[in-house]
RNA sequence: UGCAAGGGAUG
């Protein structure tokens, strides 16, 4: 059944009429390998066949999980049908499946990708109010697409806001926030954000050193950027 | 370690 599959990773998607035929000749097809075929397809941005392999593998006989509803919810995100992406979660609650954190990360994401960041937070919230906590992927989300809009006062309320509610920010989280601010130029709050990520023990990694490199360089002061990076040297981070 | 979501540069 793998071997099928193969050939969508490198080529092209005539993998889906060989994957179903293959239940033809009786052999077990898995609801597993037909979440990485509908992965790969969103990769390939085939969105459309993605509905159709979904359709397929119902009529097969095969029991979607909450792996395959998370793929379908990414699908439509990346097609920008927030609605149709919306309406999976019915579908899953319908046939029993529960959304977990992979399937209400995926839509978050998929609200901001689509500009619609504030819902996207409204969301979350909703979320916590009906008692389901989201971890750090959905409050990064949020946090990345503000920065992108440069609505750095927003982020830093979401960083705020997650703190309270007990979700651990890490290096991936603080990092978008640092980069927000060396592209804004105000390197007073990207080292003090730098200094607090450090001093709870998440260790800087080399993209957020590159983002402080620049920002210090572009501001002229290279003495002060050439002494930090001799120090991250020594520390031991990997920089690139 | 089997399958799904998140960060930078004129790269």
């Amino acid at each position: 059944v793998l071997v099928k599959v193969y050939a969508s990773v490198g080529m092209f998607d005539e993998a889906v009429d060989t994957l179903f035929k293959v239940k033809r000749g009786g052999i077990l097809l898995s609801t597993n390998t037909c979440n990485y075929l509908m992965n790969q397809l969103i990769s390939w941005e085939k969105l459309d066949m993605l509905e159709s392999v979904f359709r397929q593998l119902k009529r097969k006989g095969l029991v979607p999980n909450v792996y395959t509803y998370g793929i379908l919810v990414k699908g439509f995100c990346r097609k920008g049908c927030l609605e149709e992406a919306l309406d999976v979660f019915r579908k899953m609650k319908e046939d029993g499946v529960e959304p977990n954190e992979f399937t209400y990360g995926t839509y978050i994401d998929g609200l901001c990708s689509n500009g619609r960041v504030d819902s996207g937070f409204e969301f979350l919230k909703s979320l916590r109010v009906a008692n389901v906590q989201m971890n750090v992927y959905a409050y990064t989300s949020i946090i990345r697409r503000y920065v992108k809009e440069l609505k750095l006062q927003d982020a830093e309320s979401v960083l705020l806001d997650m703190k309270n509610a007990g979700v651990v920010p890490d290096v991936t989280c603080y990092g978008a926030l640092i980069q927000g601010y060396c592209k804004t130029g105000n390197i007073l709050k990207a080292l003090a954000l730098h200094d607090e990520m450090e001093s709870t023990g998440t260790k800087t990694d080399c993209k957020i050193v590159s983002a402080i490199m620049q920002c210090l360089c572009k501001l002229g002061l290279l003495a002060e950027a050439a002494c930090r990076f001799m120090d991250y040297m020594e520390l031991g981070v990997f920089l690139d």
